[in-house]
DNA sequence: CGGATTACTGAGGTTACCTCAACGTGAGGC
DNA sequence: GCCTCACGTTGAGGTAACCTCAGTAATCCG
């Protein structure tokens, strides 16, 4: 009965071992933080300019630069100028960095299932529709 | 239907908020992931040799010396021979520390406890049941 | 034209760790 | 009583993943 006290702290181990399992899974591909958000962000816009991508990554232009630079070196992504205004730079995942993405997440996502697929499906329906609601609002 | 995909998504983006609250509410202490831990590890313990305190916190000891200078210089913390081999350091939470430790508990409980407080008590229980099954089995 | 914006670059700083080597001291085996 | 090992401390130096600040070049826009 004193659930008060141990929702957040059951919360906090679970997470643990969820994370723990991820840094496993995608430590083969040997991505800072940024990186891997990065090739995510990518994956979804299709094309940023490098001063949105710092956004999105909550980072300084200074280091989104650096970022750009460390996975076009590694030819996941391209810098080409933006038609729109020759001053910025769009970077795009190339195709080879679209399915090392698709790779990571796979990687990822099995990495979290084989955690939940501990849960039978009345438990997984419980657990999704509680953490929408912790999801959404404030 | 497609819970498949969404729970650890959902378990992630919930962790965010989480961490997010209570990085925010332990700002005013100014203390590193290592140094709070250590904080608590000694809570728990009561007494920790050096040695013993790098391994909970998985430091090298070279750095556990550092986290124990820092908390010691801000009376958090205090050192004294080991009766048992006088070659070993005791580490032990002062009164003060103690406070502090309580005081830093007391704002991360709240933190995470402010997000959970907006399910009803059905919607707890629910979370705490499933949260207690992943985090003890394999 | 002139000021603002976009990105790139270099230099230097920060945090929270790390390793390696050396030192003083004490513990324990023989 | 010696020798070796373990414990903590210290110094030097290194690392990752950021940061700020300052300056350059190209381009945009009013």
């Amino acid at each position: 009965m004193h659930e008060e006290e141990s929702l957040s702290e059951a919360f906090w181990a679970v997470a643990r071992r969820l994370r723990h399992r991820t840094r496993v899974a995608l430590e083969p591909w040997d991505l800072s933080p940024s990186q891997g958000r990065a090739m995510n962000v990518l994956a979804r816009h299709g094309d940023l300019r490098l001063s949105s991508l710092a956004e999105h990554l909550r980072i300084a232009p200074r280091s989104a630069t650096e970022v750009a630079d460390d996975l076009q070196q590694r030819g996941l992504v391209e810098r080409r100028p933006d038609p729109a205004d020759r001053r910025a730079v769009l970077v795009t995942l190339t195709e080879h960095g679209t399915a090392v993405n698709t790779e990571i997440q796979a990687a990822r996502q099995a990495a979290s299932e084989r955690l939940f697929a501990a849960l039978d499906p009345a438990d997984r329906q419980d657990l999704s529709r509680v953490l929408e609601k912790l999801r959404e609002d404030g």
